[in-house]
DNA sequence: ATATAATAGTTTCATTCGTAACTAATTGCA
DNA sequence: TGCAATTAGTTACGAATGAAACTATTATAT
């Protein structure tokens, strides 16, 4: 007979969770606390920073956000003037998005925030360590999304 | 003048939420939609499974839930029969959670199913990338959570 | 002994989140 | 052309979540 056992500590999802967790509520204090910005908005913000101009879809899928979540999000940083939004001439449902000038100077406002937290968190572990955790990282994410 | 860019895809608090989500959606699959078993449920039976006995407040620090989400996660599972509470002689205030016979023989369902899961992931990598994994994800909660 | 503080847990309320149903625009095909 | 299917995005609604206020019990300090 054997014993049915699971121990939270040891187990892969559970840690990865509490990690994330963490780590998200770090961050949050970061651009939520000094700059009204939610977290949708946040991820929205980082693809518009660096993609301007494309859809809600493709904001969805480069975040992995629900379109709902991303249409809520847009809304309100609409409200806020942090983005523009058109629409495509070659397709009226598409939207246009990009960041206002706010937007723009908030985001470079967050972004050397995020960084040096990120830094220092890839601190704790060494070179080699940091390049591992890259290539095992790609690699779980690999193994866990052809399986969806 | 320095050109500011986050990488999404490089930048490591959002990979580690995209895995965690991933991964969370995946188990939720085999407690939720077989056995009827919400997330917070799962991990407060999780706990339960291990160390009988034990308070809300326990669970709560155990799972890193908040004891609101305890509370009404018990609530829910005394209701589903899966656990019992009685409250602890010398501290009348403090409850003492068991899982029930039902309780126990759905553990003992979930939790082979979700060791399972968890072999299968670290399958994408080698003895010693789990090993890195191990020590690397030891690190990087020693320094998250120490900044608290 | 009694008042105050602290602790365990619950309730309330406001917000967030996700699924499903919906509108509007476009595409495909007969 | 014209009708069905698809796609982009929004709205509506129910469930999950979190912060704050609350009840009951126990510990502490005078």
């Amino acid at each position: 007979m054997t014993k049915t056992n699971l121990h939270l500590e040891e187990f892969l999802p559970y840690r990865l969770s509490y990690l994330t967790n963490v780590i998200g509520r770090d961050l949050a204090r970061l651009y939520t606390d000094k700059f009204g910005i939610a977290h949708a908005e946040w991820r929205v913000m980082a693809v518009l920073g660096l993609s301007s101009g494309v859809s809600a879809a493709i904001v969805a899928e480069k975040t992995a956000m629900d379109k709902v979540a991303v249409s809520r999000a847009i809304n309100n940083m609409i409200e806020n003037k942090h983005i523009s939004r058109t629409f495509a001439d070659d397709d009226k449902r598409r939207s246009v998005l990009k960041l206002s000038d706010l937007g723009r100077e908030t985001y470079e406002k967050i972004v050397p925030l995020v960084q040096a937290y990120e830094k220092d968190v890839l601190n704790a572990l060494s070179n080699a360590e940091q390049n591992e955790l890259n290539k095992i990282l790609n690699k779980l994410k690999d193994c866990v999304t052809q399986s969806k």
